[in-house]
DNA sequence: ATGCCTATTATTAATAGA
């Protein structure tokens, strides 16, 4: 079973993109992000064509958030994060598909830091990582994906010093990311690749993709369960190169359906340590 | 310290992104 996230900045203008992406990838379940696109022009019909099944909570000019299955409905669970009923952003939608609570989400950007912004993205991380809590709790596998907008560590960044003072690499949201993973769920991609520079976003400007300044902020956290699952973790890093591309590239993990032991369930239980 | 680039929305400029 292939899960993905793609924060795909706009789904109407991206649409070629995410259709070529779906075609080529193959996904079973798609989260995506930064719809900017109001419920009522979410382009379901394209998506249905292409083979999936969609729940979207979408947004005027901004935000919004989607969940795609190949081949079936998702059953939607929740539309938005629980905690602040004034915040209207279209930032959270969760479904279950196969049997899998599939949590979609878009964490604030939070600059400029500090700031009223970067208020509302620590306050959202903690309500996030309070519900996150919750479904530990809950007999059931679980995957929590989307846009974090975080780079968790040094090697998640193309240069460190340059980014401390960062919405995105402040020392309180990598400390709020890393006690969220306290809780027990597994970062998939730097799982299954402990110590290589890994990125799925590269900004528009000064030629960052050409260079490669790259930042790793769109992430896949498993429960323990699905993580005695996971065998394969990716960027398909091409998709960045596209035409009219996104600024972010699709993540993806690979699950068998059965769960497995030896090798990949020890380096998933490292990852946690 | 700011713009760079790209999108959306509303009228050729502002806002947001990261």
């Amino acid at each position: 079973m292939k899960i993905a996230t793609f924060n795909v900045n706009g789904v109407n203008g991206r649409l070629p993109v995410l259709l070529r992406w779906l075609a080529e990838a193959e996904p079973d379940v798609v989260c995506l992000q930064e719809l900017k696109s109001p419920n009522e022009k979410f382009p379901n019909a394209a998506i249905g064509k292409a083979g999936y099944g969609a729940a979207w909570h979408g947004q005027k000019s901004w935000n919004g958030v989607a969940i795609l299955a190949r081949g079936v409905e998702p059953i939607t669970t929740r539309r938005g994060l629980p905690g602040e009923p004034a915040d209207l952003h279209s930032r959270y939608i969760e479904a279950v598909v196969d049997g899998i609570l599939i949590g979609c989400l878009y964490m604030p950007n939070g600059n400029p830091a500090p700031g009223p912004k970067f208020d509302y993205k620590l306050r959202w991380f903690t309500r996030f990582a309070s519900y996150a809590a919750e479904l530990m709790e809950l007999d059931v596998p679980v995957a929590l994906i989307g846009d974090f907008n975080v780079m968790p560590t040094e090697l998640d960044v193309y240069k460190p010093e340059r980014w401390v003072d960062d919405a995105l690499f402040r020392p309180e949201v990598r400390a709020s990311y890393q006690r969220l993973l306290a809780q027990g769920w597994t970062d998939a991609l730097r799982t299954m690749h402990p110590a290589e520079r890994i990125y799925t976003f590269w900004d528009y400007f000064r030629n960052a993709w050409g260079r490669d300044a790259g930042l790793r902020i769109d992430h896949i956290l498993l429960s323990p369960d699905l993580a005695r699952r996971l065998v394969a973790a990716e960027v398909d890093r091409e998709v960045r190169g596209y035409a009219k591309a996104s600024d972010h590239a699709p993540v993806w993990v690979e699950l068998t359906t059965t769960a497995r032991s030896g090798a990949v369930q020890g380096a998933a239980r490292t990852s946690r340590v």
